[in-house]
DNA sequence: CCATTATAATACCATTTGGTATCATGTATA
DNA sequence: TATACATGATACCAAATGGTATTATAATGG
């Protein structure tokens, strides 16, 4: 169990905080797309979806290789592994009998005080 | 291992985009907190940290309980559960031999054409 | 009761964000 | 080579975001 916080994560936070980004990762999941591929499936222009893409590479969420005039869009896990880290920190609160405790006794210090 | 996707995450995720808002997770984990307490804590006034805990109380992370004049903030691991749910939804391209077979017969399509 | 304290509500501001439109550049291909 | 095609770059816009200041409300304590 890793209990390290993960820095350097806030570029791949603030990817994942947009709905149409993470719809994309999605879409990745099934295979590498081009720019053009990708702005098929979305209600928007492929400069908007590029632009997308680009704050995805620079969460590191997804990696852009050339390819002729063409722009592979593939999708990078490590970084969303990262991110399960950080989480992971927390992960004691949700399957640990430790944490009813825990609120238990701060409910009874929070009624006598 | 869950495979399906959880939705109604968005308002998870955009608390989760701050770093300011993810400290402050990290400091609920070693217990409730009054406004006024994590307002010590930050280089900002208690109306912008009462705003950050709005938001993480609208993506369900934290839960607010009114103690008489106080609002004593408290962390709810249920929706950071669930986006690690969203993660694991991934979790085979970081741990599964299957995805470097994907990306090799991807690289030599790709190759091909 | 009165002063203090903790929070809420509102208005306001600068910056970022998600999107468009337009034009430039590089790459296939007839 | 000429032309179409995929992408890059830039400028621009409306709305959301992160912050402040100010004022109001409500609970606590002497």
């Amino acid at each position: 169990m890793i209990q390290t916080m993960p820095s350097d994560l806030q570029g791949a936070f603030r990817a994942l905080a947009d709905p149409s980004r993470r719809e994309m990762l999605t879409r990745l999941r099934d295979g590498d797309m081009t720019i053009g591929d990708m702005a098929g499936h979305f209600p928007m222009t492929r400069a908007a979806v590029k632009k997308h893409l680009t704050i995805l590479e620079q969460g590191r969420l997804i990696s852009v290789h050339a390819r002729g005039r063409e722009r592979i869009n593939r999708l990078e896990p490590a970084a969303l592994k990262d991110v399960a880290g950080w989480l992971d920190y927390f992960s004691t609160f949700w399957d640990d009998k430790l944490n009813r405790l825990q609120t238990a006794v701060e409910a009874a210090e929070g009624n006598s005080k």
